[in-house]
DNA sequence: GCGCGTTAGTAACACGAGTTACTTAAGGGG
DNA sequence: CCCCTTAAGTAACTCGTGTTACTAACGCGC
């Protein structure tokens, strides 16, 4: 006894017109004559039956989905430790049901895999993509771009010309480092925040070096280790860097969740932080200011993030012209404890 | 010049077949009879062709989508706070994607805007549904379940009769503070994960009390304290903890994140963990190992919860019938430096 | 040689919308 | 009185697939 579907049918029978002024009415088609009494009619008729176009039937007369893609072109470790990609979907989201889209999740861990999301895309069951931590690597990609297809990269990737959304990593790097340096370090670490085949994790170890090179200082190899998004990796790292036989005075660790664990083993060889070794994380997560030292961080507008790459898209969906083809979001240094600062 | 979409005639026309015979080949309708010659020839073509069936017009014609959506009804604050919600999505849609399944995210913080979510259902775009953190004053869930549409819920609603899966979050409680009183604590305090409006925090408040009652402690309000997600509400609490004339010897956080924000007050005010303060937590959030001291608290199977979840909703879709109509996980308590075990 | 079952396949309809081209009636000008 | 325009609305087609009911050909037994 399950309530029969209510079909536009139904509505114009109601209203006694006919399918396609229901249609016409419910669509606000313009340039077409409906006369205000029959309008009201057929709308009332609609909000009677409770009436609710069937998604699937409009969007293949229609061809358009209004349904988003997200993928998630990485690995669980790293989908778990961004509290930054919860936010970031928060803007998505926010926007894509302010323009009436829906938002689709696909995350994906097999690398080379990439034949997944590209079915997404060839049944017809989106109308764009916003792709997160591209890799290059992936061969789908430029291929999708190249015929035309709706598509933002979070994050960049050099050589294509591909829409993106950004934060300007290098520059936030620079900034880090060359606080550290204004404070007297001269001997400076760094601990990525992922390997170097993320374009992001390159970009932060430019910015590092680009702060040494203009500040006369030395790029020293061997103060230089790779994490690789987990607290563990930062532990690792860390105990890495007190090992030698000269450790620096300070380090930047390029994610907040990375510099976690290399705070834990400053802890465990009772080094003092900031006074023995000073940090610089990057991100700001929630609990950075919580930590004991506070952390002092990079942060990320990861919700704005959001908003500008779902913005972008679907500007392009609707074929309007976008203003500049790569967005690079502005970030903000947070000087707390972990810098040995003096507070402001 | 945009390459024409291929159909499943143009396959037909290559093969010298009808359109049906493609259909009935590339579906493998059993109880068909196609010779293995003509079936090979429809391969082949829509192999050569790279025909991909239109989902629109499938699941107009199947009445199916293939599609699940998550719910997400919470508001930012807790989609941040949870690395835990990153990876039950992560289980749900491996089996989603194992199972032929795509996931539709939807987030909301509109409480009572869940006519929101309904338009999924009620325009076809869904097959099924996975509430997170569900309310009681929602009334759309009740009915949505009358109808007999495909519904789980991750966390429980009480009176309600609809399946569900959740973390025994009574029994993980009661184990938590049992351990702190078999440590010798008699003044315990408490301070929640959310307010008890979410019935995962009243249920963790229960198992509270039982710990207690058990041991013949009686039960003092003035120890107990409201958090609300995110680390700065564990701030707050803890600091109105210490202000008591008579603080406690132990605290019970029911989050992880919330504890952070406690270690900061205590810290603040310089009060040894474990030592004047033992601390247990929830969640083992993957930081909580690294903390300073490191974290003891309870571990869910955030990605079994996924797991079980798609499972069960898909089941359900499938017209299987499902043993349990009701899957209660166990957890698993970590303990660690903050709640002053000796070493294990 | 006739009827019957089986094999291999197809024509035609359904799904629920959007859209193009056409019809009909009323009004207006000469 | 006739022609022309405009307003109001509709019949019929499209989108791409799944599915039911039917047909044509073939082999077989009697």
């Amino acid at each position: 006894m399950a309530k029969k579907r209510v079909t536009s049918h139904d509505v114009a029978r109601l209203a006694g017109v006919s399918r396609t002024t229901v249609s016409f009415v419910l669509n606000d088609v313009p340039h077409v004559q409906i006369s205000e009494e029959t309008r009201q009619r057929v709308l009332e008729a609609a909000e009677n039956l409770g009436y609710r176009p069937h998604a699937a039937a409009r969007s293949l007369a229609t061809r358009q989905t209004h349904t988003l893609a997200l993928v998630l072109y990485q690995t669980a470790d790293r989908i778990m430790g961004d509290a930054f990609l919860a936010n970031v979907v928060r803007g998505l989201s926010e926007i894509a049901q302010q323009r009436g889209f829906r938002l689709l999740l696909h995350p994906f861990e097999g690398i080379g895999k990439s034949e997944a999301y590209v079915s997404l895309v060839s049944e017809n069951r989106i109308d764009g993509l916003i792709v997160s931590g591209p890799r290059s690597d992936d061969e789908q990609l430029p291929e999708l771009c190249a015929e035309g297809f709706p598509l933002v990269l979070l994050g960049q990737l050099n050589g294509a010309d591909i829409n993106c959304v950004d934060v300007d990593n290098t520059a936030a790097a620079y900034r880090a480092v060359a606080h550290l340096i204004k404070l007297g370090h001269t001997r400076i670490g760094l601990i990525t925040n992922a390997p170097l085949e993320y374009t992001a994790s390159t970009d932060r170890w430019r910015g590092y070096c680009q702060a040494l090179t203009e500040a006369s200082l030395s790029y020293d190899e061997s103060v230089v280790r790779y994490g690789s998004f987990v607290a563990r990796s930062g532990y690792q790292a860390m105990g890495e860097l007190l090992a030698l036989a000269e450790p620096p005075s300070a380090t930047f660790v390029a994610s907040d969740e990375v510099a976690v664990g290399a705070l834990a083993a400053l802890h465990e060889q009772s080094l003092a932080v900031p006074e023995q070794m000073a940090i610089v994380g990057f991100d700001d997560i929630p609990l950075a200011r919580y930590l004991v030292p506070s952390l002092t961080t990079v942060r990320l507008p990861a919700y704005e993030l959001g908003v500008r790459a779902a913005d972008m898209l679907i500007q392009t969906i609707e074929g309007e012209n976008i203003a500049e083809k790569k967005i690079l979001l502005n970030t903000q240094l947070i000087i707390r404890e972990s810098c040995g600062s003096k507070p402001q």
